[in-house]
DNA sequence: CAATAACCGTACGGTTCCGTACAGTGTTAT
DNA sequence: ATAACACTGTACGGAACCGTACGGTTATTG
């Protein structure tokens, strides 16, 4: 099996969507910063400093239930944005940041960004829609959380951490991935187990390697692909303030 | 035990804790409509017409998940608004919007929510706050269904329908708890059996009859306090623009 | 090199909840 | 009145997952 070159631009695509002189001037008001891997961006109660539009690293978002328990709520790879709820001039994060997987992002300061998005009509377009889609992912989480099966749940989130992290490979632990998905560390390494021996995954030591994408795909639930397509729909296309009328021959 | 005449005025906190002009002209933006009983304002797909602020009505929010299951991840009622994410100028509702308690709403177009949203600051900040909340009920509701149990689960959604209701005793059956819940029929018959022989609550055919609210509370899951602090943190005191220095000798 | 820690495999009793089914009792329709 | 229906009670085997514990193997650290 050769190693699949996978090409790879590592931009964020919210912004690289944009018109171009939207582009330029959100782009110009960031500035680069590492997400080392393990780190927390943001904790619950907070008040946020930077908006995340990461490009190769990717963050969990962890909501707290009660005394000690959380759980994951969703993701956000090079498609999204962390720190989005500045949108709504909160400044106070309700959940916990954590970088998943280490890499880079943009960033910008919460005072600019409530500038830019202020005056570039198209991102502040872009950024609607995206905190829209990541409220439907939230509602889905909740139901996903309610009806489907362990294994079923674990296959949707590598494949959607896969999406994000833009390898086969990547660095993940039975313990976190526990307590991604809210179950016992020992609940995981029996479903991992099935899926390995299914040479779906393989793992060693916290290194988890994906085999077979279409295999977890038929074993994940629906809320993977609901999700997809949900992004999709709202954010999918190059997005045209006036309908229609316009042809594009569009690449992409 | 006497019937306890619940003092309770009819009106939308959203709007009515606006500043006197601007509740004006949010007022006068509206019209009265009534919320029948089982009646879904909108559907998962459907475009939104109206954005409705229930004054003594409430309304469910469901999500769909996969091909036939469902679940209620938030509750509307006076305080609050449904069809919010108009706000995010997607007129595409995510969730299903089933009427739970019949009562009155006052409603606005969605083209003139949008203009009226883009008019009164304060209203547009209150509706931000409010999106904010709902996003992180949206979470906590993630988590919660993955951790509770559901006689907590019940006593919370008991306490929250309740608060919504503004009755003690409302409509209310096996069945469509179940529903709401995401469980069986049968389970919330033995889980509400377990709730009436501590004397928490009293059934008879579809009416529901809260008798101990601190019972429940003391049963219910962490998520109803939490979810109460975080609404108050954000949308409960008279907000101001600015800061400090006025003292006003709030009643409330 | 030895000790420690991190990571994974496995086991076992226990709990919660599921799927399904059937029965009883009020309510409404014919 | 009688039938159909809606609502609730109950039962039973089974699946999924929990809490906990212990052991084994590989990395890391002093």
């Amino acid at each position: 099996m050769p190693k699949s070159a996978q090409p790879f631009l590592p931009v964020n695509t919210l912004i690289s969507s944009l018109p171009r002189t939207d582009r330029e001037y959100v782009s110009g008001a960031c500035e680069y910063a590492e997400l080392p891997f393990g780190e927390s961006l943001c904790k619950p109660g907070d008040s946020i400093r930077h908006v995340y539009f990461p490009t190769d690293g990717y963050i969990s978002l962890i909501t707290p239930a009660g005394a000690s328990e959380s759980l994951e709520v969703g993701m956000v790879g090079n498609e999204g944005v962390f720190g989005i709820t500045l949108l709504l001039d909160v400044k106070i994060s309700a959940l916990l940041g954590l970088v998943q997987g280490g890499g880079q992002a943009l960033r910008m300061t919460a005072s600019r960004f409530a500038r830019v998005a202020k005056e570039s009509a198209p991102f502040k377009q872009t950024l609607n829609r995206y905190l829209y889609v990541l409220t439907t992912q939230l509602a889905q989480n909740a139901a996903c959380n309610r009806f489907h099966r362990l294994d079923a749940r674990m296959a949707r989130w590598l494949l959607m951490t896969q999406d994000r992290a833009h390898k086969d490979t990547f660095r993940l632990t039975h313990d976190f991935l526990a307590y991604m998905l809210g179950v016992r560390r020992a609940g995981v390494t029996e479903a991992a187990g099935r899926l390995q021996a299914q040479r779906l995954i393989r793992y060693v030591r916290g290194e988890l390697t994906v085999l077979n994408r279409r295999g977890l795909e038929a074993l994940s639930c629906p809320c993977y692909n609901m999700f997809k397509a949900t992004y999709l729909q709202h954010l999918g296309k190059p997005r045209s303030k006036v309908a229609s009328g316009k042809r594009n021959k569009s690449v992409n």
